[in-house]
Order: C-alpha cells, then structure tokens, then sequence
DNA sequence: TTCGTCATGTAATGGGTTACATGATTAC
DNA sequence: GTAATCATGTAACCCATTACATGACGAA
C-alpha cells in the first residue's frame, strides 16, 4: 500500500519525503495515513530496489534534501501493484480508484468490476447474517447490521455508475469475441 | 477493541475461547475480525487481570475446554471501555453501539453525540479539501472525494436518527439544568 | 531570539496475522 | 476410517505507530 501510494505520487513529480508525507495526507489522506516512521523506511527500500532514485540538487542546496524520482522498475512496480489481484477493500480500492488515470480504460473496468464483485458478496454476507442473528438480536445491532446492508448497496450503486462511464466512453472497442 | 468484544460476549454466557471466536465472526464480524493468534493470548490477560476467571465443567469434561465467566472486575473494565472518550472511528464506534444495550441512554445519546461530531468534522475536512483540490486532481479522484462526502454525510444522517429515537424513548428524563 | 515548520531519521513498541503444532470428537 | 470441525495454543513475522533525536531556516 504504502509502495503504491510513493510510486505513485512520484510518478506525477519527484519529490522528496517530506513532500510525499504532504502530499499524502492531502489528497489521499481521507481514507489513508501514513506517518514518517513508516514512509522514510519505505523509500529506502524502494530506493534500494532501484524502484526510485535520488536526485542530488547541484544549485539550490539551501536544505539537505533527498529529491526522488522514479525509475523505469518503479513504473513497472507500480503498474503491477495497480492491477494485482489483491483484496478489493476500501482502503486497497481506494488508493487504486485515486491512481485510475495510469490505468487502460480496458483494467479500469477489471478492477471495477472486482471491486462490485467483493461488495455484492459481502452484501450477501451481510444480508444472510441479518436473517439468521435478526431474531436474536437487540435492536442496537440491527440497526447497525441494516445501515450496513445499506452502505454497502450505496457502494455497488456508486461502483456500477463509474463502470457504466466508463464503458460508455471506450465503446468504441470490442477487441475479444462478443459471443 | 478486543477486549471490549471479549467481556461484552461474556456479559451475555459464559463461553470458550472457540464459541468467542465464532460469536466474534458471526455477530461483530461485519466491521471487524480476529484470529485466534490474537484472541487466546488477550483472554490470557484478561484472566491474569481477573476480568475473567476460567469455570470448571464438573460433569461433561467429554472435551478439553476452558470455559471463561466475567468477573465484577471485568464488568467495571468493560463499563469504562465503553464509554471511554477515545476515537469515534467506524470500527470502535460500531463495537460500541453492538453493546448499546448495555449503557443508560444517557450515555447513548452521549457516544452518539461524540460520532456525529467526528463525522462532522471529517465532512468539514473533506469538503475544504475538495475545495482545494477540486481544479487540480482528475476525474478519477474527484469521485472518490465526493462519494467520501455523501457517504459521511449519509453516516451523520443515520447517526441523527438513531438521536432522534433515543432522544424521544427517554423524554422524561430532563435531570440537568435546561438552561 | 525564539517559535513554527521544514526536513530526516531511528528505536521501542504495539497490535495484529499467518503458519504451525496438536489432538479429540463427530458425521459420513 | 477418514474428513470435517471442534478446541487450544505458540512462534515468527509484518506493518505500522509513537516517541525521540537532531538540526536548519524563516518570520515575528
């Protein structure tokens, strides 16, 4: 996750971690945090890995700071942490969802629809639980499992929207046999 | 966390470590799991805390299991877990409100109170920081931002609702000084 | 000159999982 | 008899946080 996330942001601009740490908690910081511990450590293993590089500033040497920018493998990393067929949790769908624009239109509607595919099963969880515990439960926990089996509606909802957009804007491809 | 399921599960039978687990994925399961690596060890503590203390079965001994009781020390641990004033994220919240039964609707309306106020705030957050991103992050992004937005603003709608009805079960209850 | 924030990093700790190990009982 | 599931536990590991440590720079 924390991998994805450097790899991505570098791949808009090279930045060095305090940037990145910024950057982070800005826009990706609703459904994600990371702190310093943990994101420092991270980009000396990328960096080790050869995933990004560091750029030594010649003029404007003002700060002592560790400018990175991506590498060929980073890309490649980064392309196959994107489209691994990994767990589709928020934070996971997420993180990807905020990185759609590095995708094909073609694994934007794979993901897409695996996303639905974990939500629909995890609304049928849910909704069999609900018949089997709903005798024997007190009204607070219902209300909880309910609002559950709502929320998790509204997210196919939303996640069926954003593959239909999709679809429509790249209808022009029937590349594999249509039946 | 778990040990605030732990002692809300035996508040309500004695169990083993196994039935625990079972009622843990069944009933919480929703919004939170445990494995047993971490779940024996807690009970472990709990009873070295004398939250919880290990009951004997005289006759059916057909299997080996250590069946757990709370004690009184475990009933009070419990009583200040729950109404603790820490973080209101999703997954303590909706522990809590599993155990709502438990709590006088004073302190309901309380927890509820504190939730609706973080929710709140990440609202405002969100918000502001769409405001500020909106003109430079893609189209992609910018969804995740506002389904980030209904989502909240739907949880504060529920949050206020399930107020309403707490608010209106307990009428009669005015105790403090109405200004 | 002192406070905020820029900037980088490490060590200790926490909180959990996975995998492993064991063995009894039940259902087929 | 053999597979599933009941039942308990440990050890190794992972991923992250918190707290600490350091110091430069800019603005008041």
């Amino acid at each position: 996750m924390i991998e994805m996330a450097v790899l991505g942001l570098l791949k808009e601009r090279s930045m060095h971690g305090y940037e990145l740490k910024k950057e982070l908690t800005g826009q990706l910081g609703q459904f994600w945090q990371i702190s310093y511990g943990s994101l420092y450590p991270t980009i000396r293993r990328l960096e080790k890995a050869a995933a990004v590089e560091r750029i030594f500033p010649v003029t404007d040497v003002k700060r002592r700071k560790n400018i990175y920018r991506i590498t060929d493998l980073g890309n490649e990393m980064f392309k196959q942490l994107l489209s691994e067929n990994s767990t589709m949790d928020d934070a996971r769908f997420s993180m990807k969802l905020a990185f759609f624009r590095y995708l094909k239109s073609e694994d934007r509607v794979d993901l897409l629809e695996r996303r639905r595919a974990y939500l629909t099963e995890k609304l049928a969880e849910l909704r069999s639980k609900l018949r089997t515990y709903r005798e024997r439960i007190d009204a607070y926990t219902l209300q909880l499992m309910e609002h559950g089996v709502d929320t998790t509606a509204a997210d196919i909802a939303w996640v069926e929207k954003l593959l239909a957009e999709e679809k429509s804007h790249s209808e022009p491809k029937p590349s594999r046999a249509t039946t």
